[in-house]
DNA sequence: AGAGTGTACCGTACATTGTACGGCTCAGGT
DNA sequence: ACCTGAGCCGTACAATGTACGGTACACTCT
């Protein structure tokens, strides 16, 4: 990173930030939430890396500096728009518990719903220690995952862990995807161009040793061919997601059985 | 970001570092292995955006510039840096599938070594567009990982979905692991500490509409006393293991059934 | 109405980054 | 002895986050 030391971000001026109620206009207008949404905006398209200071400022005609008025820096800026996009993921937080087929049912909601702001917003994949933005949309969206798996059975504990199971898996099989998209975007190639740009290379050296690639190239193929690309996201998320809930759906029968 | 353009890695250029047999210590030392070795070095104890071409040079006695006669730019650099630590990770490609407890043993096994690679190397995480750089040593590590899977009635695609589902478990609970420590370094608090810092501002909170939070309150307060933190990775690791390992068996057993 | 005061706003400056560019200095071949 | 090419590097530049100190406005109190 440059410029000055970006002093690390303060865990209780997030917080105040963010459960606060911050709506004083100032005198051109300028708010904390115009500022957020701004940066979220100019996030969506260029990823976070690529938003400064003076771009938000820019984008609302105002002077950089004046940005420091009502946000403490960059670090907490970036809480709040996690926050901000995040924490918004379901109208009531019934909605996951209400979904048709049960705790099955209901799991397969959340991570659908945790997918689609995923891919919608790739740049939460580079907000750093998600820790800091435990602001009140993140606790009830946290509540809202919850509600499903209340009465299977399992402890507190457990309920925990397999929400954190479910979105672990959603979290990390998208930022995949976005990284495999970027790498698009950035080199201009799509996946397949790609793949036939390096493959003779791949080729000739692997060539000297085939048995040692015996499964990798073979595999490898076969998923090439499959998908047209290293990976299919949408299939790594729906297989992976399958078998989390069998093995989930193991542990709840262990649990109700024992009762 | 700051900088130049910080030019996009180039694939091909990664791919000839990468697979090339780069041995010519020039004139006053400096290898391409010298400076991956010396940034590892750095990025192990300061993370990936600590790391500057400056450093590295400063701690190889060597002008900034003369890196760039070896390695194309921060981007390659990262790349090679990648191959170096994680392509490296089994004796030989059998050793996964010589571990005892058949595929559920060998699995075990993979996501033990991976996690610890992981929490070695904690700037992995940010490493970007993992696709350049596919080197031997990773092809390697595919191949070994692939072994315990083959035979068991799986497709191919279904074998590579198994692999990438168990990595992608380890690689975002790493992950989180990894923030969880860099936010505690970073604020110098403890997990504990900064628990109970923030603990009455949410609670003073939250009583206004204690009924809104009812589950993230009853859960969150059991999982604080149980791990002495908002989340114990070890314990993360090994639920979601277990989970997914039941549901990948009972994909294994129903192929072998068919067959 | 007039004066005073706090706060929103912002212009400038600085340290730090990746790397383009052009020059220097040697090792090795002829 | 000289030329050539490559390794090495000093300087320059654009971009970053933000510290600091100044300006100007809205509001309160008399």
């Amino acid at each position: 990173m440059a410029g000055r030391k970006a002093a690390a971000p303060d865990p209780a001026r997030s917080l105040a930030l963010l459960w606060g109620s911050h709506a004083k206009p100032g005198r051109s207008g300028l708010t904390v939430r115009a500022i957020v949404d701004a940066a979220v905006e100019l996030a969506d398209t260029d990823g976070l890396e690529a938003l400064s200071m003076r771009m938000v400022a820019e984008r609302l005609k105002v002077g950089t500096m004046s940005l420091y008025t009502h946000v403490p820096g960059k670090g907490e800026l970036t809480d709040l728009m996690f926050d901000r996009v995040y924490g918004d993921l379901y109208a009531d937080p019934d909605e996951p518990s209400k979904q048709p087929g049960g705790w099955r049912g209901a799991l397969e909601f959340i991570a659908q719903r945790n997918w689609e702001v995923l891919t919608a917003h790739p740049w939460i994949h580079e907000v750093p220690a998600a820790r800091n933005a435990l602001g009140p949309n993140i606790t009830l969206k946290y509540e809202a995952e919850l509600r499903p798996l209340d009465g299977l059975g399992l402890s507190d504990v457990e309920m925990d862990s397999v929400l954190a199971l479910v979105l672990t898996h959603v979290l990390g099989t998208a930022r995949a995807a976005a990284e495999q998209l970027r790498s698009q975007r950035e080199s201009g190639l799509s996946d397949q161009e790609w793949w036939t740009g390096i493959s003779p290379t791949l080729a000739s050296v692997m060539a000297g040793a085939a048995d040692r690639f015996r499964l990798a190239g073979r595999v490898g193929t076969s998923v090439g061919e499959h998908f047209q690309s290293a990976m299919d996201p949408g299939h790594a998320l729906s297989f992976g997601l399958t078998r989390i809930l069998d093995g989930v759906g193991l542990l709840i029968a262990e649990r109700s059985a024992v009762e």
